[in-house]
RNA sequence: GCGCCCGUAGCUCAGUUGGAUAGAGCGUUGGCCUCCGGAGCCAAAGGCCACAGGUUCAAAUCCUGUCGGGCGCGCCA
């Protein structure tokens, strides 16, 4: 709809200069339709000169005063010019834009919600952390990225699923196993040597204190004991990974467990595909999964020659699982450290028939958290990780889910806890929620004001001719084109940029020009103008979790 | 040794997927409240986009190489 105004012009333009002969009827015209960085080149700027030459075998600056000679008659464009060595610039009316706000106002926000996924069935995949251990602030991260990700999926025209893998039939769950075992031990008096290949947390220690509290009936045999305190631990974290989460805002449709892959057979069948295609073959009395037909990769192996199955069968399987759920696209989000893992992967599902576009997935690096401005440390292995839970608390939610947005997810991200924690300009969230507050107040003044601020149905929008409020409009305008760019490159930090930007362009117009004044009819049109933005607003930081609050 | 990611202002980072004179925030310097929330605004200074080639009308962006940083390369999980 937004897009379709500049488009219209162009197209216009083309089909006019086609029938002349000016254009060839079969060139091919991908140009593209941007806003300019630079206010002063107006709304909108085309390449299409440029696309032009070749066929044309003309200067683009020559085509470029043809085309924006026609444009210059269209009835939506206020103003054409040529720049650079064949840029057409041009702008709206200010009455297009004008009408566009009011619609927006009565149609609501949702029409500036692209629709870029035509109702494809998407599954993310995210956290997936092992219940061996708390969440870290790299799987909250990870959490707060995936999260936003399915909020913009969804937004933009997916179906989207969340969902959570558990390695539950793995080692790591026995050695969480054997680990609480020997502190439980350790606690009851007897001196155990503690091997550092074993979770060398404090949450272990805590887990077997509850074991020795409560009284919880653990098997004699030292098997069994460890069996039983491998599942009585994970649960136990499992619970507080999912109330993390919970607190964080982030809710999962479902909780893949990987022993659910091999009751239900399909890993055999997944084995049988690969196998009856030609992909698995034997060698060393092991099954070999053939990576180099699809990537350049090693070979993997399937099954050891102890008859054991790798994970990398289980993760086939699950990926096969999720296709016949009738997922069209995945989209796996690890910790970057996993990179190496991808090439396998991908070339898994080529095997299972699919393209490779069908998977994608998102790398989220490391965080390092500054505390007075020094890193703290961070090391799993000595079990001195700094937890979601710790930061959660510390900054609060919104804080610390802005702080994980404002990066790209794989780029690394310097989390400062102080500039979290501080309650002034410096601090982005603030300077945001700030804004919507603001907004909040005015409605409240206006209404003490005796001024109706839920009917401005009415209002005339042509009164906003203000170059600042005509400027916001077109700020409120483009979350169509950020939504549309985020979900497509699977960006979600884009949505904390724009928020930033647009939230700048009100506090500006705000300290500037005086909403409430003695001119009903303008303070109408400006009040809502203001409350689209504070939709935006709103949806925007509904969009990443964070709160919009009324009053700070 | 091989592979992936990264290198942009003093610091932390964007850069609309190849576009015009490379932008924010913080920090620094100097201004703005008799008026809707100063948790705000305005302005200035600050750059060889790591380096060298190449591709083209156009490169921070794509290709090759070099240097520097991070990560990964098991019949581990």
């Amino acid at each position: 709809m937004l897009r379709s105004i500049p488009a219209k012009i162009i197209h216009d333009c083309i089909d006019s200069a086609r029938a002349g002969g000016l254009i060839p009827a079969d060139a091919k015209l991908n140009f593209i339709i941007e806003t300019p960085r630079e206010e002063g080149f107006g709304d909108y700027s085309t390449n299409i000169a440029f696309i032009l030459a070749p066929h044309l075998k003309k200067k683009p600056v020559d085509i470029a005063r043809q085309l924006a000679e026609s444009m210059q008659g269209n009835e939506s464009c206020e103003s054409v010019s040529v720049a650079g060595a064949g840029f057409i610039n041009f702008s709206l009316k200010d009455s297009l834009w004008q009408d566009l706000l009011h619609r927006v106002a009565s149609d609501g926000i949702t029409l500036l919600y692209p629709d870029v996924g035509a109702s494809r069935n998407v599954l993310i995949e995210f956290v997936s952390a092992n219940p061996t251990g708390p969440l870290h602030i790299g799987h909250g991260r990870g959490a707060a990225v995936g999260d936003v990700l399915a909020n913009l999926l969804r937004k933009t025209g997916h179906n989207v699923g969340r969902e959570y893998y558990i390695n539950d039939a793995g080692r790591q769950i026995r050695t969480l196993g054997r680990s609480t075992y020997l502190r439980l031990k350790e606690l009851k008096g007897e001196t155990v040597e503690y091997p550092t290949d074993l979770y060398q947390g404090d949450y272990v220690r805590d887990i077997a204190r509850k074991v020795i509290d409560e009284n919880v009936a653990v098997p004699d045999s030292e098997d069994e004991a460890v069996e039983f305190l491998a599942s009585y631990a994970s649960d136990l974290i499992m619970d507080g990974i999912k109330k993390d989460l919970y607190d964080f805002g982030v809710v999962f449709d479902r909780y893949f467990l990987e022993s659910t892959l091999y009751e239900s057979g399909i890993v055999d069948e997944t084995l049988a595909i690969l196998k009856e295609r030609g992909i698995a073959y034997e060698r060393d009395g092991a099954l070999w999964f053939k990576t180099s037909l699809y990537e350049k990769d090693e070979d993997r192996v399937l099954i050891k020659s102890d008859g054991q199955k790798t994970y990398f069968t289980s993760d086939i399987a699950y990926h096969l699982d999720k296709y016949k759920r009738s997922f069209d696209t995945l989209v796996d989000i690890w910790g970057s450290d996993h990179h190496g893992y991808i090439p396998r992967l991908r070339a898994s599902v080529q095997a299972l028939g699919r393209n490779k576009e069908d998977l994608k997935f998102l790398l989220i690096q490391f965080v390092t958290l500054i505390k007075d401005g020094k890193p703290v440390g961070m090391s799993t292995r000595s079990g001195e990780f700094t937890t979601l839970r710790e930061v959660m608390d510390e900054v609060g939610r919104d804080a610390c889910r802005f702080f994980f947005l404002m990066r790209k997810s794989d780029a690394h991200l310097e989390f400062d806890l102080d500039l979290a924690k501080r309650t002034s300009n410096e601090n982005p969230v603030f300077y945001v929620q700030y804004a919507h507050a603001r907004i909040e107040s005015i409605f409240r003044n206006a209404r003490d004001a005796g001024i109706d601020t839920e009917n401005l149905a009415d209002a005339d929008c042509g009164l906003l001719a203000v170059k600042e409020e005509l400027d916001l409009i077109r700020w409120i305008t483009r979350y169509h084109s950020v939504l549309e760019g985020s979900a497509r490159n699977l960006e979600p930090h884009r949505v904390t940029f724009y928020l930033m930007e647009l939230v700048g362009r009100f506090h500006s117009y705000y300290n500037k020009t005086r909403v409430l004044g003695n001119d009903v009819r303008l303070v109408r049109s400006r009040l809502l103008l203001l409350r689209v933005l504070r939709d935006v607003i709103r949806d925007g930081l509904g969009l990443i979790g964070v709160s919009a609050p009324e009053k700070m």
